[in-house]
RNA sequence: GGAGAGUUGGCAGAGUGGUCGAAUGCGGCAGUCUUGAAAACUGUUGAGGGUCACACCUCCAGGGGUUCGAAUCCCUUACUCUCCGCCA
């Protein structure tokens, strides 16, 4: 969420900036305002009333001690007034309080100003392209297709343990997976972030801390009986780590990559696009992170882009980078790009990985600060991309690698699976 | 699942219903000494709101209550630890 006094002190800038999400924020960041206003102003009538009250014990206290029994109780009337008139007030503020904070969750981050604008994701502007999409052979299949000829994954076992997007992995198609994840952690571990094996499960207080709580409840599985919560992506045990945290300034930047399986309902999804392993429920993700300090965040960036673009380098995918437009960018980044791998087969582009820096919104609600070189405290900007979501770079793989008598294996893969086709 | 004990500042850890936003230690910061560093010594150091700045208000796990007054008493929820039970 935005910082009040950050709107209070930006108020036209940041309308002007969320214009590029295509929605005009006049009215509600003029609401955050006035109800800021009414809350320092009842604000300010608690604190005097509470001081009174305050300073009437004090007196009260001394009366006791001094024997004058019968003034204290003279003064203790009058308090009880004040604690009335305090109890009205409390109410009121806590209303102001839950109204503003209500507002302040519905408005978006503030997009970076090079985010271009538009409306869909057809708006997004292709910012690099690299690898040869190559030219299969005749008679080539999508990877589900793939994926029944060589019994390596089996969607339809999936649907019968547990439902839909639940796919099997077997055999090759599993050792395949785990070298995936493999192979990217170590890519990770090698470029500094440090591995951690994170829970599967959160509670309410991190699901609100992410943001997944209160508006998008219904994407996440509950588990009702115990109140938890099934990660829809690792960001969310990962960021939680910070949640209530006070750094310091040496201790930025702090990088972190974890693999966890991800679960998502997605509900309402449906079609050709969610075939295979296009959309699932239950996918495996290896996911970077970074609290870095507000001074670094955006070179960060760069950093963890220029980083998936070597992996992909090396797997000798077809890819192309994305900015994504103020219409398609999620409501809690700055600037975000995408990743997205040539589907061959299927003829179109798959998202793999997205990479957003948030600033300071994340920060803002998990209350993520660390104390600055002139010991004031300040809040993080926090980052983070998948490197890399694997049932599409699968996909991708099986793909482009098809020949007539098999899958290859990509070499760099080779030395984590084993075997270099799958036939 | 049963019984008991706990949860206090960045960390560790005291705390009698009013003098407690809270001893002490560590850590951090500044200084003295030193060519420099370490050590030692001295000082300083919780967070949030509010204000031009003060004043002032709130915060001792979360929520509620008793009281003129609560870190302290009561209820409740969550979590942690110990013992027992169960168990990969």
């Amino acid at each position: 969420m935005l910082q009040v006094a950050f709107i209070r002190d930006h108020k036209e800038a940041i309308i002007e900036r969320l214009a590029k999400r295509n929605i005009d924020a006049t009215e509600m960041i003029n609401d955050v305002i006035n109800l800021d206003e009414d809350r320092r102003a009842l604000q300010t009538k608690l604190d005097n009333t509470k001081a009174e009250s305050n300073t009437l014990s004090k007196e009260i206290g001394n009366l006791f001690k001094s024997g004058e029994a019968q003034k204290a109780t003279i003064l203790k009337e009058k308090t009880t007034q004040l604690k009335e008139t305090t109890k009205l007030l409390e109410q009121e503020f806590n209303e102001k309080v839950e109204a503003l904070n209500e507002l302040l969750y519905r408005i978006p981050n503030v997009p970076n100003p090079i985010v271009p604008s538009g409306n869909t994701d057809e708006d997004n502007e292709e910012t690099y392209r690299e690898g040869d999409i190559p030219t299969l052979h005749e008679g080539a299949l999508p990877h589900w297709e793939l994926a029944k000829k060589y019994d390596i994954i089996d969607f339809e076992l999936g649907n019968k343990i547990t439902g839909a997007g639940f796919p099997v992995y077997k055999g090759k198609g599993a050792r395949l997976q785990r070298a995936l994840i493999a192979y990217f952690l170590d890519k990770n571990t090698e470029a500094g972030y440090t591995e951690y094996q994170l829970p599967h499960l959160v509670n309410e207080a991190s699901g609100f801390g992410t943001g997944q709580l209160p508006d998008k409840e219904g994407q996440m599985y509950h588990v009702t009986a115990d109140n938890l919560y099934l990660i829809p992506t690792a960001e969310v045990p990962a960021t939680n780590i910070f949640r209530d945290t006070l750094l310091n300034e040496a201790d930025l930047p702090i990088t972190i990559t974890g693999y966890t399986p991800c679960f998502r309902r997605e509900a309402g999804s449906y079609g050709a696009h969610v075939r295979g392993l296009n959309r699932l429920h239950q996918f495996d993700k290896v996911e970077i992170l970074r609290v870095e300090h507000p001074d670094n965040s955006y070179d960060a960036l760069d950093g963890m882009v220029e980083h998936v673009k070597n992996i992909l380098v090396e797997l000798k995918l077809p890819y192309r980078i994305l900015r994504l437009c103020g219409g398609d960018l999620g409501f809690t980044a700055a600037l975000t790009y995408d990743f997205e791998v040539f589907s061959t087969a299927q003829n179109r582009w798959l998202e793999i990985s997205s990479i957003s820096n948030f600033e300071t919104f994340q920060a803002n609600r998990l209350k993520l600060r660390f104390k600055n070189n002139d010991g004031k405290n300040e809040l993080c900007h926090t980052l983070n991309g998948s490197s890399l979501a694997l049932p599409r770079v699968l996909a991708g793989i099986l793909e482009n690698y098809q020949t007539e008598n098999g899958i290859k294996i990509p070499e760099v893969l080779v030395p984590y699976t084993g075997f270099d086709m799958i036939s």
